[in-house]
RNA sequence: GGGUGAUUAGCUCAGUGGUAGAGCGCUUCGUUCACAUCGAAGAUGUCGGGAGUUCGAAUCUCUCAUCACCCA
C-alpha cells in the first residue's frame, strides 16, 4: 500500500505513544548497553494543580531531547517525572474551590477535614499535566513518578528536617519576617515581589519633651538659606503612618549638628503619649527629608536593626491579617499614657491597616501635627502568590542557617565540580550565593510537610518551670520524639494536645494540682504531661530542594539511588536559580555531601513572537496543547529546540511551528520518493554503512556522516539550536534539494546495479536522518521507521551512529559534487536572470575547461543536463553572438540563446558580478600584500587567502572576456 | 542605586578574531513523474554611536545611547 501524502500526527502520536508505553521503551535503563554509563535527569516537578503550558512544553523538550539521545547511544538512562505539592498555591485553589461551590470554609473544616479536601482535589484534577507530556511526546519513566507528599518522599523530607536540626543548621527564632495577611502566613524573601506604587510620604510631627528645642534650617540647590526657625517638635516622614503606634524611638544621624544636642533625649508620640528616646544612628540620612526617622522595630527590616544597635523596644501593634492590635496588648499599652490609650483603643483596635492609615492621618491633621503630605513614587514588597502587601512582621518562626550550609554549594560551582549554562548564570549565582540571608521554611498552612517538632513544658532544675515557654523534641516520628521526652521528664505520661493554647490551659491546671502537693511533678503524679506539635508546615522549596535525593528513593538504601546519583544535568528556567538550584546545591551537600548534578542549564522564559511575557490578561497565552493539535507534537518540538540558542530570549511563533510541520512534510515526501523507486523493498533495515561507487552516494554517505558529528559535538555542548539547524539543513538542503533529485537520472537509468547501490545508499541515508531526527521530532521518525522495513527494534531504541566525517568522507566525491552543484548553479542563475523560461532545455556551449572540470562534467554530465534543463553540450572556441556567460571554477560555458538574451542584460548583469568581485578581490589582495598579515596571521589562513584571490583572479579574467566579446558584437 | 544581558537583512534571531548567515516575509518565474505544507532565481546590511587593541573586529577592551530582566 503506497504511503499517505502527509503524515497524519493526530492519527499517529497516540498510537505511537502507546507503542511506546507498552514496550516499555522509557523505563530507567531501558536499552541499556551492559556496564553503560549513567544518565539521570530530574524532571522539575510541576505543579500538581499545574496545566502544561509553554514554558513547560519547552523545558521538556530540551530534556527529552537530552534523554532519547543517550538513550540511543545505549546509556543506562534516567528521566525522573514526579509532581509538587505547591503548598500556598494548591491551598489557595482549593479554599477558592471550596467558597465556589459554597462548601464550609477551610478554618470552619478544621485541618484533619481541609486536608482531605485537598487530597481529594489533588486526585480528582491533579497530574493534568502528565497526560498532556505524553501528548508532547516525553520519555519519562511513568513507573518512578513522585510526588512530594507521597510517603517514601515526605518520610525524606521530615528526615532531612531532623538531621538538619541536630546538625543545628536549623533553628527556631522570633525574627521579623515577611508575612503575607492574605494567607496569614511567612514567606520568604524571594517570594516577595517589588512593586512600584504611586503613594505618598507623610509628615508627621513629634513634639520634643521637656522644653527642647533646635534651629531647623533649609538650602536652596546652591546652598543658601531659604528658612531658618527654632522648632520644639521634630518632623519624621514616613509612607506608612499607622506603624506609628509601634514607634520606640526617633534616629538622626550621629554626624548631623542639627541634632546632636538632642540625642538621648525624647519626644513625646502623638496619639499615645508614649516617651520614646531619639537616638544616634547613620542609618538616618540626613540629606533625606528633615533627616530624622521615626523607629518602629516591629514592623519594618531597617528599623528592627536600628532597634538592635540601640536597644529600643519592638511593640507589635497588629493581628495576622494586618488589622490593628491594641486592646489586650500588653507591650503596646506599656509606657502609654491611660486616656490616650483608651481613646486609640477605641479608634483603632480591629481596623485594617489602610483603614487605621486614614484615620491616624485624619487625627494628625485634625490635632495639628500632620507637617505634610508628598506624593512619592516607592517599592511596596507584595507577595508573589496573594498580590497583597506584604508586612514585616515579628513572629516565632523556623530558619535554615543558610550561612552554615552555603560553602560547599559555592566551592562546588567555583571550582567546576557544578557548571552552570550559560555561564553568566555562575555570576549571579556567586552574587546571591555570597550575601545569603537565613532562609525562613515556616509556613503557617496546612497543606505540606507538618514540621516534625513537639513541644512540652521546660524543666528547671527538674521542675516544670511554666514561666521557662516550651521545650521543643525534634524527631522523625510521634513515637520517637515521645522517646525523646521519656528521656528528658524520667516518664512518658504525656498527652497530645491540639496546640498551644490548649497546653498551656492543661499546664496551668497541672501546676495548680502539683503545687498543692508542695512538690515538683513526679512520675507517679495523676495527671498527663501536655505536649503540642508544631503546627506548622514546611516551605514547599525545602521539600523540593531534596528532590534529586527523594525520588531516587533516599534515604533507603536502593539500586536508583546508587546508580543515578548524583544526576547529570539539571534542565530548568533561570527564575528559578535561587529558589531551587541554589537550595538545591545546599541541601544536597548539606544531608549528603555530594553535588546533585554537573550541570545546570539555564533558560528564559518563554515568550509571546513578540518578546512579551505571556499572561492571561495580555491575551497572549499561547497553549502547547493547541499547537500539538494545529501542527503535531514534533512541528512544536523542532520550534522548542530551534529556539534554544544558549542565554538567547525564547520567542514562540505560530509562524515558526508551521514551517517546521511543513519540513516534516518534507521529510515524510523525501520518504515517499523512495518507496516509489523502490528503495525500501524487502528492507530489513540492515545498520551497515553502505560503499559505493557512484559519486552521488560517496558523497552523501560523507555528508551524512558531517551531520551525524555536528549534532553530536552540539547535543554536547547544550546548543540545542545548532542540532535543530543542522540536521534542518541536511534533511531539507542537502538530501532533498539535490540527493534526491541527484539520484533520479541514477534511478531511470537502465544500470540495474547503479540502481541497486543507490537504493542501498538511500535507505542507509533516510534511516540515519530518521536516527538523527529522532530525539527531536519522535513521533514522524518513529512512524517512518515502521513503515518502511522490518526492524527487530523500534527507533526510540535505534543505535545511535558513531561513524565520523574521517572514515566516510571521500575527497574525491566530495570535491566533484561540489563542482556538480556549483556548476548546476550557476546555469539556473543565468537562466533566472535571464528570463529563460523555466520548462524550456536549451544547448550549452563548453569553452575553456580545466581537466578536474572535464572530468567531473563528464563523469555527472546526466545529472547536469537534467538539473541546469540542458539539452545538449558541444564544445566550442568562443562563445557567439549573444552568448550568456557562466564562469564556474576552472573554466567557462555560455549559452548561445540569441534570440532570448538582451545584450544589455547580460552586460549589466556582468557587470555587476564583476563589481562585486572587485570588491572582494580588494580586500583579499589588501591583506596579502601587507606583509604582517603574511607573517603573522596562521599558515592556513594566508594560504587560504591565496586560493581564495588566486579563484577570483581567475573568475574576473573570464568575466572581463566576456565584457570584452559582448562589446565587440554591440 | 547595584547586577546581568541585549542592540546584526522589512520581521524574528543565529553567529566570540580570518570571504556577514538562517527562517519567515518580499519580487520574478514555474501544474518537469516525492512534496504548492513545493521548486528555481532574486533584492535587501556603514553588524546601535564613538574610541582603542590587533596584520585583521559583528566578535576582545573602554565609553556613550537605547531597551529588557533580576536584586535593593
Amino acid at each position: 500500500m503506497p504511503m499517505e501524502k502527509t503524515f497524519n500526527a493526530a492519527e499517529a502520536e497516540p498510537r505511537i505513544y502507546a507503542e511506546w508505553e507498552k514496550a516499555d521503551a522509557f523505563a530507567a535503563g531501558a536499552n541499556a548497553a551492559p556496564g553503560a554509563e549513567t544518565f539521570c535527569i530530574m524532571l522539575p516537578p510541576p505543579n500538581v494543580t499545574g496545566f502544561l503550558h509553554a514554558g513547560h512544553a519547552f523545558n521538556h523538550t530540551l530534556m527529552d531531547i537530552l534523554v532519547r539521545w543517550h538513550r540511543m547511544r545505549g546509556h543506562d538512562t534516567l528521566w525522573q517525572p514526579g509532581l509538587d505539592h505547591a503548598g500556598i498555591a494548591t491551598q489557595l485553589v482549593v479554599e477558592r474551590e471550596l467558597a465556589r461551590t459554597q462548601q464550609p470554609g477551610r478554618r470552619e473544616l478544621g485541618r484533619e477535614k481541609f486536608l482531605e479536601k485537598v487530597h481529594e482535589w489533588k486526585e480528582r484534577s491533579g497530574g493534568m499535566i502528565v497526560q498532556q507530556d505524553k501528548r508532547l511526546g516525553a520519555s519519562m519513566d511513568w513507573s518512578r513518578e513522585a510526588f512530594t507528599m507521597d510517603g517514601q518522599f515526605h518520610d525524606a523530607v521530615i528526615r532531612v528536617f531532623v538531621d538538619m536540626y541536630d546538625k543545628g543548621m536549623i533553628y527556631r527564632g522570633k525574627r521579623l519576617v515577611n508575612w503575607d495577611p492574605h494567607f496569614e502566613t511567612a514567606i520568604s524573601d524571594l517570594e516577595v515581589e517589588q512593586v512600584e506604587v504611586d503613594g505618598h510620604m507623610w509628615r508627621l510631627r513629634y513634639q520634643l519633651e521637656n522644653g527642647e528645642t533646635f534651629e531647623y534650617v533649609e538650602k536652596d540647590e546652591d546652598g543658601n538659606e531659604t528658612l531658618r526657625e527654632t522648632r520644639d517638635y521634630i518632623t519624621v516622614a514616613t509612607t506608612r503612618p499607622e506603624t506609628m503606634l509601634g514607634d520606640t524611638g526617633v534616629a538622626v544621624h550621629p554626624d548631623d549638628a542639627r541634632y546632636a544636642h538632642l540625642i538621648g533625649k525624647t519626644v513625646r508620640l502623638p496619639l499615645v503619649g508614649r516617651s520614646i528616646p531619639i537616638v544616634a544612628d547613620s542609618y538616618a540620612d540626613p540629606t533625606k527629608g528633615t533627616g530624622a526617622v521615626k523607629i518602629t522595630p516591629a514592623h519594618d527590616f531597617n528599623d528592627w536593626e536600628v532597634g538592635k544597635r540601640a536597644e529600643l523596644r519592638a511593640i507589635n501593634v497588629m493581628n495576622p491579617d494586618a488589622s490593628m492590635w491594641l486592646k489586650d496588648n500588653p507591650a503596646f499599652a506599656e509606657g502609654c499614657d491611660a486616656k490616650a490609650l483608651a481613646n486609640v483603643v477605641q479608634m483603632l483596635d480591629g481596623v485594617d491597616r489602610y483603614e487605621a492609615r486614614d484615620a491616624i492621618v485624619t487625627a494628625a491633621r485634625d490635632d495639628g501635627w500632620l507637617d505634610g503630605i508628598d506624593t512619592d513614587r516607592h517599592a511596596v514588597p507584595h507577595g508573589d502568590r496573594s498580590k497583597v502587601a506584604i508586612e514585616p512582621y515579628l513572629t516565632d518562626q523556623w530558619f535554615v542557617d543558610t550561612a552554615k550550609i552555603v560553602g560547599p554549594a559555592l566551592d562546588a560551582v567555583r571550582n567546576g565540580e557544578t557548571k552552570i549554562i550559560p555561564e553568566s548564570g555562575e555570576k549571579v549565582y556567586y552574587h546571591w550565593l555570597e550575601n545569603i540571608e537565613p532562609w525562613c521554611i515556616s509556613r503557617q498552612l496546612w497543606w505540606g510537610h507538618r514540621i516534625p517538632v513537639w513541644y512540652g513544658p521546660t524543666l528547671t532544675d527538674g521542675a516544670i518551670d511554666a514561666d521557662a515557654g516550651w521545650t521543643a523534641f525534634c524527631a522523625p516520628t510521634q513515637d520517637e520524639a515521645f522517646a525523646k521526652m521519656a528521656e528528658y521528664y524520667g516518664h512518658e505520661d504525656l498527652k497530645v494536645v491540639t496546640d498551644q493554647r490548649e497546653a498551656e490551659e492543661l499546664l496551668i491546671a497541672a501546676i495548680g494540682e502539683v503545687r498543692d502537693e508542695g512538690a515538683i511533678r513526679t512520675p507517679e503524679a495523676p495527671t498527663a504531661l501536655p505536649v503540642y506539635r508544631d503546627p506548622d508546615v514546611l516551605d514547599t522549596w525545602f521539600s523540593s530542594g531534596l528532590w534529586p535525593i527523594g525520588t531516587l528513593g533516599w534515604p533507603q538504601p536502593n539500586e536508583a539511588y546508587e546508580k543515578y546519583f548524583p544526576t547529570d544535568v539539571l534542565v530548568t528556567g533561570q527564575d528559578i536559580l535561587f529558589f531551587w538550584v541554589a537550595r538545591m546545591m545546599m541541601m544536597q551537600y548539606a544531608v549528603v555531601g555530594q553535588k546533585p548534578f554537573h550541570t545546570v542549564y539555564l533558560h528564559g522564559l518563554v515568550r509571546d513572537e513578540k518578546g512579551v511575557k505571556m499572561s492571561k490578561v495580555l491575551g497572549n497565552v499561547i497553549d502547547p496543547i493547541e499547537l500539538i493539535e494545529e501542527y503535531g507534537a514534533d512541528a512544536l518540538r523542532f520550534a522548542n529546540c530551534a529556539m534554544a540558542a544558549l542565554g538567547g530570549t525564547l520567542k514562540l511563533s505560530r509562524d515558526n511551528i508551521k514551517g517546521y510541520r511543513n519540513f516534516g512534510t518534507k521529510l515524510w515526501n523525501a520518504f515517499r520518493f523512495a518507496e516509489m523507486n523502490g528503495v525500501f523493498e524487502g528492507r530489513t533495515g540492515s545498520a551497515t554503512i553502505p560503499a559505493p561507487q557512484a559519486t552521488v552516494n560517496k558523497w552523501i554517505v560523507g555528508e551524512t556522516a558531517k551531520v551525524r558529528e555536528e549534532v553530536d559535538a552540539a547535543l554536547e555542548a547544550y546548543r540545542f539550536n545548532d542540532a535543530a539547524s543542522a540536521l534542518y539543513g541536511f534533511v531539507w538542503g542537502v538530501v532533498c534539494d539535490w540527493y534526491l533529485e541527484l539520484a533520479k537520472p541514477l534511478f531511470n537509468s537502465d544500470d540495474e546495479a547503479a540502481i541497486a547501490e543507490t537504493r542501498e545508499t538511500m535507505a542507509w541515508v533516510l534511516d540515519q536522518c530518521l536516527i538523527l531526527m529522532h530525539p527531536i521530532m519522535p513521533f514522524i521518525t518513529e512512524e517512518l521507521w515502521g513503515q518502511t522495513a522490518t526492524r527487530n527494534k523500534m527507533l526510540v531504541h535505534a543505535e545511535w551512529p558513531t561513524y565520523t566525517a574521517r572514515d566516510l568522507v571521500d575527497a574525491g566525491a566530495d570535491a566533484e559534487m561540489n563542482w556538480v552543484i556549483g556548476m548546476i548553479e550557476a546555469v539556473r542563475s543565468v537562466r533566472g536572470e535571464m528570463n529563460v523560461p523555466a520548462g524550456m532545455k536549451v544547448p550549452l556551449l563548453q569553452l575553456e575547461l580545466d581537466d578536474a572540470g572535464r572530468n567531473a562534467f563528464a563523469r555527472n554530465e546526466s545529472l547536469i543536463l537534467r538539473l541546469a534543463r540542458i539539452d545538449s553540450v558541444t564544445e566550442a572556441e568562443s562563445a557567439p553572438k549573444g552568448a550568456a556567460t557562466i564562469p564556474v571554477t576552472g573554466g567557462t560555458f555560455a549559452l548561445p540563446l540569441a534570440d532570448i538574451i538582451d545584450v544589455g542584460a547580460e552586460k549589466a548583469r556582468l557587470e555587476k558580478q564583476l563589481q562585486k568581485l572587485g570588491k572582494e578581490l580588494g580586500g583579499l589582495k589588501g591583506r596579502l600584500s601587507n606583509p604582517k598579515f603574511v607573517e603573522s596571521a596562521p599558515e592556513e589562513v594566508v594560504e587560504e587567502t591565496r586560493e581564495l584571490a588566486r579563484d577570483k583572479e581567475a573568475e574576473e579574467v573570464r568575466l572581463k572576456a566576456a565584457l570584452e566579446r559582448l562589446a565587440e558584437v554591440g
